[in-house]
RNA sequence: GGGCGAUUAGCUCAGUGGGAGAGCGCUGCCUUCACACGGCAGAGGUCGCUGGUUCAAUCCCAGCAUCGCCCACCA
């Protein structure tokens, strides 16, 4: 074996091996176990989110296999409609071209070729995890099965009337020309102004003024509120207003929706431009007036007929420029300039009373950045009520578990203010909406034509033309299907059956309300069972500085860069390419050179695993610092290296470890007793999804337990010459099986490192197994009297020996001399101790002799192993002022424990009201510290003389 | 405005109603035959503040301060 571990080596290979052979497939008869894993967009990269995330899935998989499930952990990807398409646009962009000169189809088809050639750079990326997906399950939204489904869920929906149409405002992006939902709006702090208008009576007393965020939305003001209790404006209400520039007049109207104490208590109304206005326009009957275009350009159609708008009593939709009264001098213009120009005239005209400087709320496109312009449009919707009451009685039950829990506040909270679904998009790469219009404009709503037309047989005529909706359904839509659309759903499956209710969803909180929610209603209402059993919502990973990684601050690190390294050059050519704001590449130029002067360091897949798993906290910012995964690259050195030491030493030996005729010494009880201990953490973290807990007590049991302590120990049995050979046999079994089972315990954590190291271990124990994979997770034994009794003598043991290198290290004795040590009192069992380890307290404390006696030197340096004193003396080097000063410090410590102790004791209350063996316990605790305390001071007086 | 959460060692974070922990960093010693991606020893915290409950509070409760996130949003 190599002395320093190098992942680079092993990773791919046992990767290609392990997917050949299809390990990652379900297999045996176990209780099912599955994961649907997110399906990341298709033609998206890596990032430390998937990462972590997959690392935490592919524990569990493994975890559940190792433990005979018939695990399943289903893959794919998602086809994420606005993504995806503005990807290919891009590139169309780049060739002077947009989707409109290639037309719908030949588009499509252009990102079809997109999604096949780049299509795997993110599966292939999650391969080099080692995510044990089952690649030959691997599906896509658009999957023609997965399509099925689409078009039978809304088909059916619509069919009991949860699939409506219907004329509403919606969240428009101007530049994407598109619906996008709620969710999908990012409203952040902006600086802009507040522009106070006078509105003129038309009985030609004076004007009332309103104030605005939006001066150019006027043109479409349908009326002035005021508060219906508001004494200033009794006399108005009922009245008319002249709307400036537009010739127009406007009624004011009184609604409770005004705050008389904000501004002057009147506000302008505009239906068809804000959220707020368009339900004080519907409880008035105002006219929906629409002064914009797709673009977000003032409206210069004329010749109109005013729409009846069939959702209200009587609405009408004004969209004509002539009768909306819009100069022509605004027409066309866009509404950033359009707003110059209105401003400008309203001053021109006196209007204007003044300009306040304000911050706001601006809405923006999370894709597009785009300013989101509420918009008058036909879309359609998801009647979401009675799909969302089950939803919220499924967690209520608990047919659904939240981990942790706190988070189903959040699902209820947005759950109980869930309002309908706005599922279309004006988009051409999704699914495209099963719906078909004659030319009369009735909808017709089928699985495909030829079903609409058996359908509506009555209706149509065979010549009557049908044209498909052009509209495609949010990417969510199918999102939300997932957890049985892959597994066969609408057919029955024995997959289906099989795995379905899965059994957890790994998830970040950001999308609990895009997808959690959404697959839950959606599961309930076509599979009459919750999608998943629980939820585990971990946190997000962010830069070492609690900073979000993203491409415009320059803090993103690539997984892959932290499997493989990268130098610095290229790293910074990666941060600086691409960029939304090309300005800010020599800030980010800097910043990189300044946290990675030498790039990136190769740590390979595991510590990477390794990292992310300890990282799993409870917490909603994971903090990802460089530092830490440097800990756990060092920690699978570790492994590699214990590993070596224990094969050497098989190596070294003749004797046949697999031969049952062998002794244990109590360092071989002692760690068969820890390492059971350790599984028993490694179950628990698992089970509770505590993967940090599960982590360290890995960690923490073979550095801190199996190398630093049983590995020693076990030199001195087999280094020892008088030994016997049943001893020296059990010893090296012993290390040789201690370390396959531990292997087995961190394969889901760390798969690489353990299969490499384990085909070199498990043969020497005579298995032969193919994989570690599908090898059993190890099993804790039982706590007996005996393994107590072994952990006990044990850690009395460490205590000498601790006890010996403390005066060996803070008297600057050199580690190599041997000691000549004697003690003093002790109680019989640590007598029989003493004894019995003779040879390990030798080795580990370099001691050259132990002698007992019945009093202490004067001039000796003390230390305390429980009741018993190790004294050592040393005329040449001790330094009585050290020393002394040391047990004073000592000294100072133990009488504060007493006094804290003794209050205690003395309280009565306490006596009175807290349980017995706590009681008892302290009791034990001051003798134990009074005994100390007598020991250390005795000893102090002696060194006192010295002085 | 509504909701959720955080505040513990220099940094990043675990943790428990009854003796404050880890990793990294730091200090000293050690190139000892698994490992310097190492070993041994050590320094460092009035557990945000103020009250309350309790025999006992870093932990439970209330208030305050600071910070963060989500949702909504007053024109």
């Amino acid at each position: 074996m190599d002395k320093t571990y190098n992942p680079k080596n092993i990773e791919t290979t046992w990767y290609q091996f392990w997917e050949k052979e299809g390990y990652f497939a379900p297999a045996g008869g176990g209780d099912p176990y599955c994961i649907m894993l997110p399906p990341p967009n298709v033609t998206g990269n890596l990032h430390m989110g998937h990462a972590f995330q997959q690392t935490l899935m592919d524990i569990l998989t493994r975890y559940h296999r190792m433990n005979g499930n018939q695990t399943l952990w289903q893959c794919g990807t998602d086809h994420a409609g606005i993504a995806t398409q503005m990807v290919v646009e891009r590139q169309l962009e780049l060739k002077g071209q947009s989707r409109h000169d290639l037309g719908r189809e030949t588009f499509t088809q252009a990102v079809w070729k997109w999604k096949e050639e780049s299509g795997s750079t993110i599966t292939n990326q999650s391969r080099r995890l080692g995510t044990s997906m089952d690649w030959s399950r691997e599906r896509f939204t658009m999957d023609e099965g997965l399509s099925d489904a689409v078009k039978e869920v809304f088909v059916r929906l619509y069919d009991e009337g949860l699939i409506y149409r219907g004329k509403r405002l919606v969240n428009w992006d101007p530049v994407l020309h598109t619906a996008i939902s709620d969710l999908e709006v990012i409203s952040e702090e902006e600086d802009g102004n507040m522009w106070h208008i006078r509105y003129p009576r038309c009985d030609g007393k004076g004007h009332v003024i309103v104030a605005t965020t939006r001066p150019e939305t006027m043109l479409g003001d349908a009326a002035v509120a005021v508060h219906p209790e508001d004494e200033r404006y009794q006399d108005l209400i009922g009245h008319d207003l002249e709307l400036p520039l537009t010739g127009r007049k406007i009624p004011v109207i009184a609604d409770e929706y005004v705050d008389p104490e904000f501004g002057t208590g009147c506000v302008k109304i505009t239906p068809a431009h804000d959220f707020n206005d368009y339900e004080v326009g519907e409880r008035h009957t105002l006219p929906l007036i629409n002064i914009f275009t797709h673009d977000a350009r003032i409206t210069s159609k004329t010749g109109m007929e005013l729409e009846h708008h069939d959702n209200t009593a009587t609405r009408y939709v004004l969209e004509d420029a002539d009768i909306i009264g819009i100069p022509q001098a605004y027409r066309d213009k866009d509404r950033f300039e359009a707003r110059k120009l209105i401003v400008q005239d309203l001053e021109a005209a006196d209007l204007l009373e003044k300009i306040e400087p304000h911050k706001l709320m601006v809405p923006r496109g999370d894709r597009s950045g785009a300013v989101i312009e509420p918009y008058l449009t036909d879309q359609w919707y998801v009647k979401i009520q009675p799909l969302a009451e089950p939803a919220i009685e499924a967690v209520e039950k608990g047919d659904i578990k939240f981990v942790p829990g706190n988070w189903d506040k959040t699902y209820y909270e947005w759950m109980r203010n869930i309002e309908d679904w706005c599922i279309s998009r004006q988009l051409w790469w999704g699914h495209q909406i099963p719906a078909w219009y004659d030319p009369d404009g009735n909808v017709y709503v089928g699985r495909n034509e030829e079903e609409i037309r058996q359908k509506y047989a009555s209706h149509l005529t065979p010549d009557t033309s049908l044209v498909q909706d052009e509209d495609v359904l949010d990417t969510w839509f199918s999102s939300a299907l997932w957890p049985f659309s892959t597994l066969g759903w609408p057919e029955k499956t024995p997959e289906l059956e099989t795995f379905y209710p899965t059994s957890v969803l790994v998830t970040g909180f950001d999308i609990i309300f895009f997808w959690v929610a959404r697959m839950i209603m959606m599961g309930i209402k076509f599979m009459g069972d919750v999608p998943f059993r629980e939820v585990y919502i971990h946190g997000l990973v962010r830069d070492s500085e609690g900073q979000k990684m993203s491409k415009s601050k320059g803090n993103i690190l690539d997984p892959l860069d932290l499997i493989d390294g990268i130098d610095l050059e290229q790293l910074v050519q990666k941060r600086t390419t691409g960029m939304m704001r090309p300005k800010d590449a020599e800030k980010i130029t800097k910043q990189t050179r300044k946290h990675f002067p030498e790039g990136i360091d190769s740590y390979g897949t595991d510590a990477l695993r390794f990292t992310f798993a300890s990282l799993a906290t409870q917490g909603r910012g994971i903090n990802f610092d460089v530092g830490r995964i440097t800990g756990y690259r060092n920690f699978c050195n570790k492994i590699w290296n214990a590993s070596r030491y224990v094969m050497m030493n098989l190596d070294a030996s003749e004797l046949d470890v697999n031969d049952e005729d062998r002794e244990l010494g109590l360092a071989e009880h002692w760690i068969n007793a820890r390492f059971s201990q350790a599984v028993d953490q490694v179950n628990t973290g698992i089970a509770t999804y505590r993967f940090d807990l599960a982590a360290q007590a890995i960690y923490e049991f073979i550095w801190d337990e199996y190398c630093d302590w049983y590995l020693e120990l076990s030199k001195t049995t087999l280094t020892d010459d008088t030994a016997t050979e049943i001893r020296k046999r059990g010893t090296l079994f012993t290390l040789v099986n201690i370390l396959e089972q531990l292997l087995r315990l961190m394969h889901p954590f760390m798969p690489f490192i353990t299969e490499e190291i384990w085909h070199r271990t498990a043969p020497r124990l005579g298995n032969d197994g193919n994989t570690i994979m599908q090898q059993p997770f190890p099993k804790t034994s039982e706590v007996t009297e005996s393994a107590r009794a072994v952990l006990t003598e044990m850690s009395w043991v460490k205590l000498f020996i601790l006890g010996v290198r403390r005066i060996r290290s803070e008297r600057d004795i050199a580690p190599g001399k041997p000691l000549a040590v004697q003690i003093m009192g002790g109680t019989e069992d640590e007598k029989s101790f003493l004894q019995a380890n003779s040879s390990y307290i030798s080795t580990l404390g370099k001691i050259s002799s132990i002698t007992s006696v019945e009093e202490s030197p004067d001039d000796a340096i003390i230390a305390l192993a429980g009741d018993m004193t190790i004294l050592v003396p040393l005329t040449d080097i001790i330094d009585p002022k050290a020393e002394s000063a040391r047990l004073e410090k000592e000294l100072a410590r133990l009488n504060n424990d007493k006094g804290r102790i003794e209050a205690k004791l003395n309280n009565r209350n306490f006596i009175d009201r807290a349980p017995e063996d706590v009681v008892n316990k302290e009791k034990h605790k001051l003798e134990e510290t009074l005994a100390s305390i007598a020991k250390l001071e005795e000893q102090h007086q002696r060194i006192l003389k010295l002085l």
